[in-house]
DNA sequence: CATATTTTGTACCGCTTCGCATTAAATTCT
DNA sequence: AGAATTTAATGCGAAGCGGTACAAAATATG
């Protein structure tokens, strides 16, 4: 169903490939201030390709944020594998984040929707919207092995996943704030295991 | 040495004043939507007196950050109190910024510097600077009230003042993100208290 | 009162922005 | 082969951008 031919001209690019090139422009300059010239240049489309691929700028916007959430879900799936301990949950997590927050070609470039969307959230609802879903997704997964890890007596019995999830969320948000900022990634590899230590603080080791 | 009288024309309005305006346009749009139409609109000084005044856009912007931070950290040392249980301190930390981030005219507008500054810092190393300062000096100033809790036994001996308070700025961060990103005052009042909790867990009930 | 100095307001500059109209090219369908 | 359809490339255009030149206004100084 994917090589149906349609007639017409032919695309002489790979959608999946130009999103990516896009995401990296707006990962590094936000959404306001990358320019559709930025944005063809990166993705070697001239603006009418772009346009009619992908909508206009806040429509191309919108669809690299949807496709980062996508990857951070599966790549958080992956962490969570409930095979491990919990602890070990959470550090994978953590590491793969900062694995990501981490690269940068001028300053590290912390998580894309922290970094850029909060910005526009305030002013575009669309924005608000899909930031909005994200974190309570990510919060979402992570409670749902902490749900888990209760049942298992791998967490005390009084513990309160829901929360447990927001706080070990909440290390996320900082870590993804702090890169941007430009902290070490020693720093932020100490909190994150701090915050692993904290949060799993109840959990038995077996 | 504040009257000090310039020759040539006074200024016929209050740069201080001007300067809260600005930060609220920064705050709704960020630094790179706000034009300086809109600030100019806001202030009622026209471009030319913005420029003579503050400097360049950035320049502005930089002024308003560095007043909001000044801000913060005043509010903060308020709510340290050492005179109180260090519960206490964090749940009047949380609810003071929770007070200023639910605020907002079409949706809330979280932190001035994590919501508008962290998309500036990849590309604008002034803005970085600023915003790694805040974090830091924020850091500091709990990771002080901490080690008096240490000290005076409120808080478990062996516990580590410099990373619980980089957890406890954790927890800030991300109430700052939630509520631009649209969560509802009793879920951010939730975290809090679980924040807190978290915490504090170790901490003796006096 | 004249001069120097600073602020104010208007108007404008060159540049960039986003989006689209238009034409050429490449493919499928008839 | 020719019509239909889709994409590619060029380039434009109206609006908005940040910043400033310039002259008028308001004050201090001599």
């Amino acid at each position: 169903m994917k090589d149906e031919k349609k007639r017409g001209r032919p695309r002489a690019f790979d959608a999946k490939a130009a999103l990516a090139k896009a995401r990296d422009v707006f990962w590094d300059r936000g959404f306001a201030a990358a320019s559709l010239d930025n944005l063809s240049a990166a993705t070697k489309l001239n603006r009418p390709s772009l346009y009619g691929a992908f909508g206009d700028k806040e429509d191309l916007y919108l669809d690299t944020l949807e496709g980062y959430r996508q990857d951070g879900m599966d790549a958080l799936a992956e962490a969570l594998d409930p095979s491990l301990q919990l602890r070990d949950n959470l550090a994978r997590v953590y590491a793969g984040a900062l694995a990501v927050y981490l690269h940068g070609e001028i300053a590290a470039r912390g998580c894309l929707l922290i970094g850029t969307a909060t910005v526009e959230a305030v002013e575009h609802e669309r924005v608000r919207e899909v930031l909005g879903r994200s974190l309570s997704d990510f919060d979402g997964a992570i409670e749902k092995r902490m749900r888990l890890a209760v049942e298992s007596g791998e967490l005390a019995e009084g513990a309160d996943p829901q929360m447990l999830a927001m706080l070990a969320s909440a290390v996320m948000h900082s870590l993804a704030v702090r890169a941007r900022a430009g902290d070490s990634r020693e720093t932020l590899e100490e909190i994150a295991s701090s915050g692993v230590e904290l949060i799993c603080g109840s959990a038995r080791q077996s």
